[in-house]
DNA sequence: TTAGGGTTAG
């Protein structure tokens, strides 16, 4: 009796410390516990999993199984359920797999949390159909989906462009007596307001109003975030007053919204204003907040404090990622430094990130306006992946170099590939080839982009 | 286990 309770006694010290980050603690207390003669049990090895996982690394947490096999305890669902967590934590998609197959072989049964976890991967991974047949599994292996399991279906739906699928499976579960809790109206108002659908957000939100539930500072973020992508700065900044009386500006989530949104608009010193504010309140910078400050440098044209704070944040151990190589690159561009952009370029592929849509789309446009359109439409050629902001970029330069037969060409590739360009684009081609004395070009031109539509 | 923030065109 006394052993057992010392034993969770041990387990909840080492809870509390792996909860806290301080995970050298919760070592130390399993070695005084191994010494006053309490070992380990299966529970206080899935704690330190767990921690690991979330904490250090998935290898970190895979060498702390193996410590747990040698002592001889046998890990159970808990354990891999962990570890499955993890690994779609960061984005593993087979290793997430291997370890469900590794389960069954073991003859670990899985239980609700391990399909929702494994449902989640394939949502993620934009595999919506193989995320429905987990769901299906939930049911088939008479185990009972737990609230989360819905949330987790509605959130895939909503981000796989699902959004009608999602919407009715909610108030379906409505029907069926399920009462949507806080993360719900969260996921559902989100999905709504990225798929543009304001009406519907804003019904919800007064739903969630009239639940009897308090929003949260995601609830507040998401539709502060809806406000700026309609453009309606204004109302955007409200929100944010009332977040800062709520007390809901504790991390840089809020404050970076709102920056970014001011450095696209052009709002310069008020986007300073409010980084300084968050800076002030002693907010712990994350990566996210070192590049929307770093974004903010580039808008701004001092490159070198941004290449200098990106120094800073690689030398103080944070790992910089594609977001932080490809404002950089951007903003050497826009000052017209194509040879620092490539060497950035470069650079970020040798720190081991592939090839970078985004990046290769910011080099096309800073060729060209750096008069390079050759070289621009050199490297548009060996771009393996484009999309509509590769295209749109080589077109309207090319018009602007008056090269209007050329654009006429990349455009209608675009179009042939199924990809959306703005209708002033194509304008502006048309307008070219007429105005240069390419009146039946231009004919011809506008006949096979009518007939490239209709083929997709 | 599930919900919010950061990059490119006009």
């Amino acid at each position: 009796m006394v052993y057992i309770l010392s034993s969770r006694l041990l387990n909840i010290c080492i809870a509390s410390f792996c909860k806290s980050k301080q995970l050298e603690k919760a070592e130390a207390v399993i070695i005084d516990g191994i010494r006053l003669g309490v070992l380990p049990d299966v529970v206080t090895y899935n704690t330190l999993i767990d921690a690991y996982c979330r904490f250090v690394s998935i290898d970190a947490a895979y060498s702390i199984l193996a410590r747990m096999r040698e002592a001889g305890i046998i890990p159970d669902t808990i354990t891999y359920n962990s570890l499955l967590a993890g690994a779609v934590r960061n984005c593993l998609l087979s290793q997430s797999l291997d370890l469900f197959e590794e389960m069954l072989q073991a003859g670990i049964s899985p239980d609700v949390w391990t399909y929702n976890t494994l449902m989640h991967c394939f949502f993620k991974f934009g595999k919506p159909d193989e995320a429905y047949r987990v769901f299906r599994d939930i049911i088939l292996n008479n185990l009972s989906p737990c609230p989360a399991t819905f949330n987790i279906l509605i959130n895939g739906l909503c981000r796989n462009g699902y959004m009608d699928n999602a919407f009715g499976l909610f108030r379906n579960l409505q029907r069926h007596g399920f009462v949507p809790k806080l993360v719900t109206y969260n996921i559902l108002i989100n999905g709504l307001c990225k798929a543009g659908r304001l009406k519907a957000a804003s019904t919800v939100l007064k739903e969630l109003g009239e639940s009897g539930l308090e929003p949260n500072a995601i609830t507040y973020t998401t539709v502060m975030k809806c406000c700026f992508r309609s453009r309606k700065i204004q109302q955007g900044l409200e929100i944010l007053s009332k977040m800062i009386s709520k007390g809901y500006t504790f991390d840089g989530f809020a404050y970076c919204t709102v920056i970014a949104a001011l450095v696209k608009t052009r709002k310069i010193k008020e986007a300073n204003d409010c980084m300084e504010r968050l800076l002030r309140n002693g907010i712990e910078l994350d990566l996210v907040s070192y590049n929307t400050l770093i974004y903010l440098f580039c808008k701004e044209g001092k490159l070198e404090a941004a290449i200098k704070l990106l120094d800073e944040i690689e030398k103080g151990g944070m790992e910089c990622d594609k977001y932080t190589h490809t404002i950089i690159i951007d903003g050497l561009c826009k000052v017209g430094n194509i040879e620092g952009a490539q060497r950035h370029l470069n650079y970020m592929n040798t720190m081991g990130f592939d090839s970078n849509l985004v990046a290769f789309n910011c080099m096309i446009d800073g060729l060209c306006k750096a008069g390079r359109i050759d070289y621009a439409m050199k490297f548009f050629e060996s771009m393996e992946i484009k999309d509509s902001f590769t295209y749109t970029s080589l077109v309207q330069n090319l018009c602007r170099a008056r090269r209007f037969r050329c654009a006429s060409k990349v455009l209608l590739s675009c179009v042939k590939s199924g990809m959306k360009i703005f209708k002033s684009t194509q304008r502006a081609v048309l307008d070219g080839l007429y105005s240069t004395g390419y009146g039946s070009q231009a004919r011809r031109f506008r006949s096979k982009i009518r007939l490239a539509r209709l083929l997709h």
